[in-house]
This record gives structure tokens, C-alpha cells and sequence, in this order.
DNA sequence: TATGAATGAGTGTTCATTCAT
DNA sequence: GATGAATGAACACTCATTCAT
């Protein structure tokens, strides 16, 4: 009522914001999955009918939340790709890039594939164009050319990205599992997350 | 429960079982984490008060669930890596048993850590118990072993056991999003994780 | 299955009365109103189907719990007073009988009146026949001779009766209520309650 | 509840006022202790939520029923007992107020009573404050001195208060026994509790 | 007689959603 | 934009009751 002027890339509402980012704390970082509408309400210290006022319904904030962060991941992980970098270089940033991501919010990938079940309609376009469109075909061709060199040894391309993906994602999203397992703290988990780094190089790269 | 004899392998009452296995079938193989009670009783075929006559709540089921599970598990995981065969084929064996049960319980592995927030005192024991006392340290001494030979690249041992299960678990709890990221249908990926026990053995002894 | 011979004038089944005794003392000694068939085959130590074999339906063995207790109640109070005693040791009588079976069980009376709505139909035949019939209008006329003599100040024949039942009953009702605002523990609760035998008697023949 | 300043007689929300009522009409007047939140609601023509987005349980909304019954009906007859008024005057205005308000809620008493057992805890406090404190001990101090005039017999003062709340309640309380065995209709019976007004006077001052 | 197993109906409670303001 | 009030639908759970044995 008050917003005479809209600006077609002014950022949305900064309460649809504020909104938005308590979701991602509580799915993302929290890993509170059964989480309602209130509880994010009360993380982002609104009124709960306001959540129905920006997102419509529940589900309809999921989505976005969930193309968001796709959205988000994505595009990082593209620019780590497609940049002009050496091979290893852009596989080094890859790595880089998907841990930092999954330490900032370590429940997200498992929220994604948790809730995949119930919205498989919607990420396909999404996932589709942004990944198996650019990305994926891209990397492929690349990947043959590396094994070629014998870069990396020969193995079928998705092989491949599944390796790297797993090395990355797993240690993550199995957070407190592994921490109980191998006896972890906080710091100790840290610091082997981080030392994967190097450690998932070595293992790529055969060194 | 009356009898004071009790076969640990005995078998439950048969409706009791009836409905863990719809349980499980469900948490497991569906990945419906929201499940409700009464989807649980539809599943079993069977009243919704009857999961609390056995089970006295959707929350004792739960655990009884998880337990079961993971019990099986590193049952089996035991028997595999602990037994007279070599290295190379108690690790291949560790692959086959790991992904065939993952196979069986997709959403197993993404379950448990899902859930483990919430019931985070109790799994634990039946885990350390299980895999850390057993398992690990021993498991732990062989690799050093291994990688003194050479028949694995050196590393410290929590990296070796991380990047196996990593390699193993994470195509499987990522189902949904690689059938959609690399165009695959339910065939496709099937044959996609029986091929990679091949493929994670050149991973992991560099062939 | 085991009894072969029957008495016609045995005592009902064992069992039946090992349930009755229970529901009594649920309701009419711990005054747990709410009380389910499970509490009460609990405190009975015998299965829940078995209230239904004896009892048809939790309704019918309230009906016989009240009818019992109604019956046993009114057999003493019109023994004390239609005995040949003087009119005096009568009252006397009444009052001490009145009290003790209070004692014994202090929730009785409210139980019955807190019953009453539901099952208003049933103990009126009881009721009026016990005492309306046998008792009261008798118990009347000796009144209004003891009036006619000064022994008891002249008042309707109800209004003392009620007077007389209000300070037997009242005291032992609101048990709860009367130890919190009069500070009493258990000991000092039960001499006050005995020492009023004597005073009741002194307020009715104004000693 | 966010206001700094309350107003002690300021009007809660009125719905809030309109469940409350209900649920007064059902234990109180219709003597219904077994009621559920659906038979509140309906009373109320409310939704059954809404009665816990006011009381946010059952037992919350049982306990605020019972203590602002109880805060009322102890103010009411601390203001009988605390006036500049006679001594008989005082007890003639403790019973008409007592019984009036027995009239309006005659379930009332019985309802405190059976309940208490649940609700131990929280009632003392007002009790003990509200009457045993400020009331009990000043009206006992002056029972004293009139049974040292001679305006009433004398008696240990805890006997006198007990005779008079038993004079006034348990016809009240006992309605339905009374009515079905005196065989009174409606009208016969209020028009017999109103005249124990005077019968009442009579029992205490032994005129 | 006695019981474990099974169920339909209901009970308190929560939740996403709507609506008037 | 933002909120308190209100609701229908669903939820986990309980209960009295039935039935086969």
C-alpha cells in the first residue's frame, strides 16, 4: 500500500524473506523435517496466518524453498564447472564448493530427497534444465577427454560424478551417524569434513 | 511373553511382525517419513488401534523399527568383513551386502538420519555397541595392514571406511534425484547399482 | 470348570465378588470417579473381558456396585433404627453407623450422587422402596411423638431428617476439602470426624 | 494477556467468558462429570478446537472453572462473614448466600470434591489463602466470644463451622437422593431449600 | 471360566487454513 | 501487511466391547 514504486529487481518482501530463511534454518540446518507451519512461524517471530498470506499453503513454501536451494546449489556448482580452470582446478573448486554448501546446511540434501517423494512433479523442470541440460552433457564430454589422458581413470562418466558426488555428499548427510560411530565432537567432525578436501582428491585423482 | 524360555530367534507374534513389515515397507522401501499410524494400519491391513495394543505408540514403533533395522544391518556387515576370506573379498562382500540391502530399504539409511534428532539417545548404544566396538577397531587395525602392503592407497582408516559406505550408501539414498538428474528410469538404475559394486572395487583398490 | 457342586445359596462366584470389591474400592475408597474397566480389572488382577463376562457392560456393574452399596447402606440405617431402643439410642445408633460405614468408605455417597444423573431410572425403585417405604414414613411418626414429648425441638419431620443426615454425611463428603481449609492430616481428620458422634448428638437433642 | 495494567474485573475475551459459562452450566448445573470437550463445544456452539486455543487442554480449562468458582464463592461469603453486621445477622447472611449460590450451582461442591483428588496441587493455594488465611481464623476468634455470651452453644469452633456448611450444602449437593426419597417435585424441593433458611437459623441458635 | 487379540467409536489435541479487521 | 479468532480435517491414542479359543 505504501510501495508506489516496484522495481522489477528490487528483492522480494523483506518479510517474505525473513520467512524463507527461517524455513531453511529449521529444514536445512536444524533437520527438523516434521517441523509445522507454526514452528516456522515462531523461528521467524510472525504471525503463523502470515506464512498463508506470501506462500499460499505449506506446501507451496516447501517448493520454494526447496527450488531456491536447488536453484542456489546448482548455480554454484555450474559456475565451479564451466569455469576456464584446469580440469583439476574445477574439480578441486566442485569439491570445494559442495562441502561448504553442505556444511552450512547439512540436513538439505537429505530434506531433498526425503520430500522428492511427495513433489516429483515440480524439481524435474527445474533439475532437468539446470543440471542434466547444461551441466551434466557438458562435463560428460569432458570427462571422456580426461580419461583419454588418463587424467582420471576409465570408467563410465556417470560412474564417475557419482563417485564424486557420494565422496562429497555422504560424509554430510550422514552427520550423526558418523559422529557417534567414530566417536566424534563437533570440532572432530569438522576437521574431518574439511580434511576430505584433500583426502577426495587423492582419491579422484589416483595420486 | 509369558514363557520362560526365549529363543532370540524366535518369532514374534505373527501380527506384531505383520505390522513392522508394513512399517517398514513404508519408512523404507515408500520413504513416506509422514506416514501416519493410520497409514501404517492400512498398509498391514489391520485396526489403527492395534499398532498401539502392540506397540503402545507411533513413537515406540518407531524405535522398535529403527533398532530392528540396524541390527540386521551390522549383523550382516559383521559377518562379512569379519570372516576368513581375504581383504579383498571381505570388502567386496561388505559392497554386495551393503548395496543389496539398500536395494531392498531405499530410504533406510535416509530414515535413520533423518529420525535421529529426535531419538538420539537411544540408537546410539545399540550403534557403538554393534559397530564401533566390534567392527570398527578391528576393522580399523586390518587397514592399516592393507595400505602397509599397498593393496590400498594409504590414508587414515576413518577416510577408507567413509569413502566406502559413501561410494555404497549415497546413489541409493540419492535415488530420486539421479533417476531424474541422469534421465533414468527404474530399470536404468537398477542396473546402474549392480554395476557399480564392480566399480566401487576399482575405486577403492585402484585397479 | 473345576466346581462341581454348586451351593444355590453359595455366595456368588468368587470371582464376581473379587470384581465388585475392586470397583468399590476404586470408587467409593480412592473416589477415582473416571476410573476405566482396566483400572478396575487392575485392581482386581483379572482380565478386562472378564468385567464383560460377569458384568455384560461397564453400565450394569456400576448399576450393581450402586444397588449393592444402596442396599447394604439402608439394611444398616433401618436396623439401628427400628430397633426397640429408646428413641434416643437410636438416633445414636443411626449416627455411629451412618459415620463408620462413611469412614469405610468416604466417596460413597457422592459417587452415588454424581451416578444419580445417568442412572436416575434404576434406584428410585430401590430407593423408595428401601427406605421411602419401610423406613421414613415410620421413622416420621416416631418423630413427631418426640417432638410432641420436647425431647427434639419441634421442626418438620424432613427437615430433620435432613438435618440429621447433613451432619453425618457432609463432613465425611467433603473430606478433601475440610483437611486443606482446616489444616487437618489424616489422624486429626479422623479424630474430628469421630469426636462429632458425641457433637452431632448434642446439636440434635440441644444438650 | 499482553497488557500491562489488569484489570482485575476487566472482561477476558468474550468467547473465552461464553466456554467458560458453558462448561460451568455442565458441571455445575447439570452435574455432568463426565462431559467431554465436544459436549463443552457444543453447550458453547463453538468449535471443539477452540477450546484448547483458549485453555490449551481440558484439564486447564477444569482447573480455571474450579478456581474462579471457588474465588467467587469465597469472596461471597468472606463478604457475609467480614461485614459490620450482628453476629446473627452474619451467619443468617453466610447461609442465604451459601445456599443461593448452592441453588444456582448445585453440582457445584460435589464437583470440587470428586475432582480434588486430581488437582491437589493447585486448589490448596487458593484455599488456604483465601479462606483458611484471611477468613477461618477471625470468624473462629469470634465464635469464641458468642459462645461465651451464650448466642450459641458452645462447641469447639471447627465443629460449629463444619455444622453449618453441613446444614446448608449437603441438601444441595444430595438433591436427586433427596428428591427421589422424599418424593418432592421440582418445586417442592427449592421451596423446601428455601425454607431451611430459617430451619437452618433455628438448628444453630437453638431458638 | 478365563484370556489374548482385535475392533469401532470416540477423545483430547494439533494443524493448516480462512476470514474479518 | 499483519494479526487474532475461528474452524474442519486429521492425528495419536483410549476405551468398552466382542470373539475365538
Amino acid at each position: 500500500m505504501l510501495n508506489v514504486l516496484y522495481y522489477p529487481d528490487m528483492k522480494e518482501s523483506q518479510t517474505k524473506e525473513l520467512i524463507k530463511t527461517a524455513a531453511k534454518n529449521i529444514f536445512f540446518k536444524k533437520g527438523n523435517i516434521h517441523a509445522t507451519t507454526q514452528d516456522i512461524a515462531n523461528e521467524a517471530g510472525v504471525n503463523r496466518a502470515l506464512l498463508h498470506y506470501y506462500f499460499n499453503s505449506r506446501e507451496q513454501l516447501y517448493e520454494i524453498i526447496l527450488q531456491d536451494a536447488f536453484y542456489n546449489m546448482s548455480r554454484r556448482l555450474r559456475k565451479a564447472i564451466s569455469s576456464e580452470a584446469s580440469f583439476k582446478d574445477k574439480i578441486e573448486k566442485f569439491i570445494s564448493v559442495y562441502i561448504d554448501e553442505s556444511i552450512e546446511y547439512p540436513f538439505m540434501e537429505n530434506f531433498i530427497v526425503t520430500e522428492f517423494n511427495r513433489y516429483s512433479e515440480m524439481h524435474i523442470t527445474l533439475l532437468s534444465q539446470e543440471i542434466a541440460g547444461s551441466i551434466v552433457s557438458g562435463f560428460f564430454q569432458e570427462l571422456l577427454v580426461e580419461m583419454e589422458k588418463g587424467t582420471i581413470p576409465a570408467m563410465p562418466p556417470e560412474h564417475f560424478l557419482i563417485n564424486l558426488t557420494s565422496l562429497c555428499s555422504y560424509p554430510l548427510i550422514a552427520r550423526p551417524l558418523i559422529q557417534r560411530t567414530l566417536n566424534m565432537d563437533h570440532k572432530a567432525y569438522l576437521d574431518f569434513i574439511k580434511s576430505r578436501k584433500q583426502e577426495i582428491l587423492k582419491m579422484i585423482f589416483r595420486e
